[in-house]
DNA sequence: TGTTTTACGATGCGTTCGCATTGCAAAAAC
DNA sequence: GTTTTTGCAATGCGAACGCATCGTAAAACA
């Protein structure tokens, strides 16, 4: 046989090219032909890989969560009112990485809308969140119902990270708001 | 030549149906054979009143935009914090008519982000919807920033509407979140 | 060294797509 | 009653699609 290749390296390549194609033109734009283009790769080599369309979709899903997860785990502070704003900007498509995964995730987002296989690992990392975001609402300001707040919270940045990719609030001004939400909820 | 037939109403018609296919199976499952077989026509009275599939989503997007308004222009209190959260809470999928009009909403915010040209009507809305919450906001509370807490509400609402969309909070937890949102800005 | 297995590249097939073209019945216009 | 115009239905076409299949170079294995 040929040489032996990283499986899960060459999967990770044509994820990547996904996540790409979605951020660039969206997911109706991802077709087999499409990603073998991105990827410079031809589309037997997609094939070899991914058996579907629709596997390669949920591989590209699994990857860039794992990437906003592996972003959001990075951050680290001991105080936990600066924890929680880092943690809610790492949300918004501020800094480079997050300008070109939440593109994707922000599509994956609008699938989940109409194809109800999205919600369950959406679900999850919602309720992860949500308990998170109590939590480190409780440390700052004991009292009050921090899991309504972590709610609120959650959609708020949901939303702004939305408006921000439109267009309709910029960098600055998401920076801004998340500044004025959190002051609203911490005191 | 046939009986003369309301031209404004066909398109209409055929726009509803587009509305339907995307509320049910998303933006890209919008083509001539499915919204013909949705509206019960035949695709060559698709193409009569509709030059481009483009031309036919753009109608579709102006037509719920004004369903949409046509639900708030219809909300009215005496009471400007009353007014304000029946507002806000018409924006959220709650009542039947909203329900059906949110999926295909959340779809066109989604694909905004790839197609700037949809940014453009989606802005306008935006601004005249955060000069009315300032405006409201100052009614109830004067003082403050209040395009700043408009922004930061609409934000909320956007992303509370698709968490509710995708299941992730039911229609009374959203209700209770805009309740309680509305007191941290109103107090 | 021969055999097997792996990793593809290439090609083909049936389907669906948007859109153009054609044809025609029927009512309006005269 | 004739002509013209309108509102479609039907069909065709080239492109793009997902996916199956086949062929093959090459490394691992015997």
């Amino acid at each position: 046989m040929p040489k032996q290749v990283d499986h899960d390296e060459r999967r990770r390549q044509i994820g990547d090219a996904v996540c790409r194609v979605i951020a660039a033109r969206g997911l109706n734009a991802v077709s087999l032909r499409h990603v073998a283009a991105e990827a410079g790769v031809s589309m037997g080599r997609v094939q070899h890989y991914f058996a579907t369309v629709d596997e390669m979709l949920m591989f590209a899903f699994d990857l860039i969560s794992e990437r906003v997860a592996a972003r959001l785990g990075a951050v680290h502070s001991d105080d936990p009112a600066k924890y929680l704003r880092a943690i809610l900007l790492e949300l918004l498509p501020l800094s480079p990485d997050a300008r070109a995964e939440a593109p994707v995730l922000a599509a994956f987002l609008a699938q989940a809308v109409v194809e109800p296989r999205l919600g369950v690992p959406l679900h999850e990392g919602n309720e992860q969140m949500v308990a998170w975001l109590a939590g480190m609402i409780t440390a700052v300001r004991p009292g009050g119902d921090p899991k309504r707040d972590a709610m609120a919270l959650l959609a708020f940045v949901d939303g702004l990270m939305l408006q921000v990719l439109i267009g309709q609030v910029t960098p600055e001004a998401a920076e801004d708001l998340v500044d004025h939400q959190l002051s609203r909820v911490l005191t």
